[in-house]
DNA sequence: ACCCGATAGTTCACATCTGAACGAAAAGGG
DNA sequence: CCCTTTTCGTTCAGATGTGAACTATCGGGT
């Protein structure tokens, strides 16, 4: 039987608790939280995009979204326009200023990327995110499944 | 070259996103929060704990654990009591209410997690795990190592 | 006994999460 | 074309996260 502290959402929990203050640190050097950098570096990536999909890309809930999107709005780092084709959709992008923002952070957050990872045996790191992908596969592939009727196969 | 979405910080939120939310529904039944639970949890498994034991054993960080003991406190779960010994220190304990809890909380939520284990290959369980207690490890024991002049041995 | 640095719990300000609800606009069906 | 259902962004209320600061208390050294 397993304890508490050893369960999966400890672990995971205890995990980013060691990987996420180095990032929140060199996010602060820029007056920059987690979740604005996070809708920054994909806005750098992809251009403009809807909320929604922001939301989804981010990680960020679309309540919490709003709130973020306000602030790096009212910083001068993003803007919204309302799309014209369907005119429920959002569409968010970066300024200028948010533009070049990511000359001066990436390269920052880049170096503790990879200083995480030299402190990491290459084959754990490996292992580890191929873990990480298939828990997440299996449990958004059959959320609530019937297991005691459907044969344990996989179906991909 | 790895994405946004393919480092690792996304990689766990996936993770715990795919995961809580079952948790989160059983501890909603019961009026409480994912962070009530925890507190419980821990109480129920070593009975009086000092809150700062208390946070690092739940991972929740302390000025967020004051409010959290405060409302399973209005709620009658748990009660403080200040040490005689060291009058800093403040021990949280379950009361009678909240020990009677466990009987039908812990039930529904252990389902859960064997419903969880049930939906991945044995064999990533258990290097999710591993992998995952390497990580933290690897951090937490050489956060800030100049790599470059020391070997890579570990030292344990 | 007195001073000083460390510790435990707390408070504060601000940002974010969680889940429910809401209004506007679009999509689908009869 | 009207009605119903969905979707998208938003708002709301309550709970939690984050980092700084503050109080009471403890421990060590003098």
């Amino acid at each position: 039987m397993e304890s508490f502290h050893d369960s999966l959402p400890m672990r995971l929990y205890r995990a980013l608790d060691a990987v996420m203050p180095a990032f929140r640190q060199v996010f602060s050097e820029f007056g920059l939280t987690e979740q604005q950098w996070r809708v920054l570096r994909v806005l750098w990536e992809r251009g403009s995009v809807p909320l929604s999909s922001l939301a989804s890309a981010t990680l960020i809930p679309a309540p919490s979204l709003v709130g973020v999107v306000d602030r790096l709005t009212r910083n001068g780092l993003v803007a919204r326009e309302r799309s014209t084709g369907d005119r429920r959709v959002v569409y968010i992008h970066a300024t200028e200023q948010g533009q070049s923002l990511e000359a001066s952070v990436r390269p920052r957050v880049d170096a503790v990327y990879a200083q995480l990872m030299d402190q990491i045996e290459p084959k754990v790191w490996r292992e580890l995110n191929i873990s990480l992908d298939q828990l997440t596969e299996s449990l958004s592939t059959n959320p609530n499944d019937d297991r005691s009727t459907a044969p344990r196969t996989k179906e991909a």
